[in-house]
DNA sequence: CAGTGGTCTAGACCACATC
DNA sequence: ATGTGGTCTAGACCACTGT
């Protein structure tokens, strides 16, 4: 694909002028057959954008009034975490030189049958088994269990783990990171919480357990994350019904 | 609205089809064109009806190969818990029967700053402050703090606070829940935690902070809900760019 | 009533996967 | 080369909100 398509391009317009303030919360948004004149295109590829932008939650559409920008706070985050790339820690924290980590093991072996089921791996495919200890600014943020499929991650090593696994999968191995299966629970702190988070005995962990698919839709990643109770929060955004 | 549109029962149609197991996962799934052909409507509408599986993870398309039933596990809460109604713990539960309440603290009051601001409220329009103990077939489930204007949901008394404040919403004031913001976090036990949720003193907490909005966009709860560790965790599908 | 967004059509052409 | 999904058009009509 040599050129965005054309909602893409008007979604990202739109998003701008939200941001630099062309389109105020609660003011008017300027209706569809206009913007269809404006970008020189058809009303159902202007509603096509809108929807993208219904979908991170900055605006919201009522039947016969208008296109609203939302004015409710927690809206700071929209910008930074489009709906695709809050899933990886590097990627999480944004700016990566501020993103460290330390490989606590690494290694090489058979999938067990939880990973052959949700990796969907025959029993000869073989999985990384990665624990890593991630630092932002040098402070202890999170302790990762990570299983990948080498056929899926060919060529991951200790220089790879050292920075980010999913700008290798997008800059290395030219794929995408696609969609995700998340569960998020509360535990306590295990031994090695206590260890390389930085934490006391009783403070609370927030674990997070994933799934994640390539573009292609092949999984790539199960793990499970824990976070110091008082270092990260996780923020979602449930639209109602996208129309 | 009479009738419902078109994309939507063809999306339920189809949703029947795979939990019956006429599509079965990696294996086939109809053309679009066949599919527009079946229903006798146009391709788009068709489309527009597959995109609502995407959304909840159902199924996935790849462009040039076909379209496919999801295989991953992880798959059986999508049909209990569709996207707009996992936000109310009566509606999380899924049996309403099942699902009791004490309530703990019930007040009228002026909203402080941060409530104002939440819900869009001027200093003189009041606000609800509850507290209740949720508890599922008798067993402490959830102690939960609401927020609500008085305005946007008129008539609350102790016996819609004894059953379901959605349900009244939807019942009685016909009014349609629509998108939310969520924070998810994990946090020590407080005393009142130990206390209503039968919890031991350094047991974790799941916490989950929240503004709801109607379908019409205006936010109507400000809430904190405080969930046993061992008793419940969160499910979030984050589908990738929903083309 | 006028004006808005929501649904829908019947085509067309493009990008990609598979053989 | 064929067949799939992805993008796009230029209309039409319906449902709802406001006055």
């Amino acid at each position: 694909m040599v050129l965005k398509p054309k909602y893409l391009i008007i979604a990202e317009t739109l998003k701008q002028r939200i941001q630099n303030g062309t389109y105020l919360p609660g003011t008017p948004f300027p209706q569809q057959s206009k913007l269809a004149q404006e970008f020189q295109t058809s009303r159902v590829t202007v509603r096509k954008a809108i929807e993208q932008l219904i979908k991170i939650g900055l605006v919201y559409t009522q039947r016969g009034a208008g296109t609203f920008v939302r004015t409710t706070a927690l809206k700071t985050s929209h910008f930074d975490r489009a709906v695709d790339q809050y899933i990886g820690t590097t990627k999480l924290v944004g700016d990566q030189s501020r993103v460290s980590s330390q490989i606590i093991q690494f290694q090489i072996r058979y999938p067990n049958a939880e990973e052959r089921q949700l990796l969907n791996l025959t029993p000869h495919e073989m999985v990384y088994d990665i624990q890593r200890q991630r630092l932002v600014d040098g402070e202890p943020y999170a302790l990762e269990y990570t299983k990948m499929p080498v056929k899926t991650v060919p060529g991951i090593d200790e220089t790879v783990l050292k920075a980010s696994v999913y700008h290798y999968i997008e800059t290395t191995l030219h794929q995408k990171i696609g969609a995700a299966y998340r569960k998020i629970s509360a535990a306590k702190a295990t031994e090695a919480d206590q260890q390389y988070l930085a934490c006391q005995k009783f403070d609370p962990i927030l674990r997070l357990r994933q799934v994640v698919f390539l573009e292609n839709n092949v999984p790539f990643e199960l793990s499970e994350t824990h976070h110091r109770y008082d270092k990260e929060q996780i923020t979602v955004y449930l639209p109602g019904h996208t129309k």
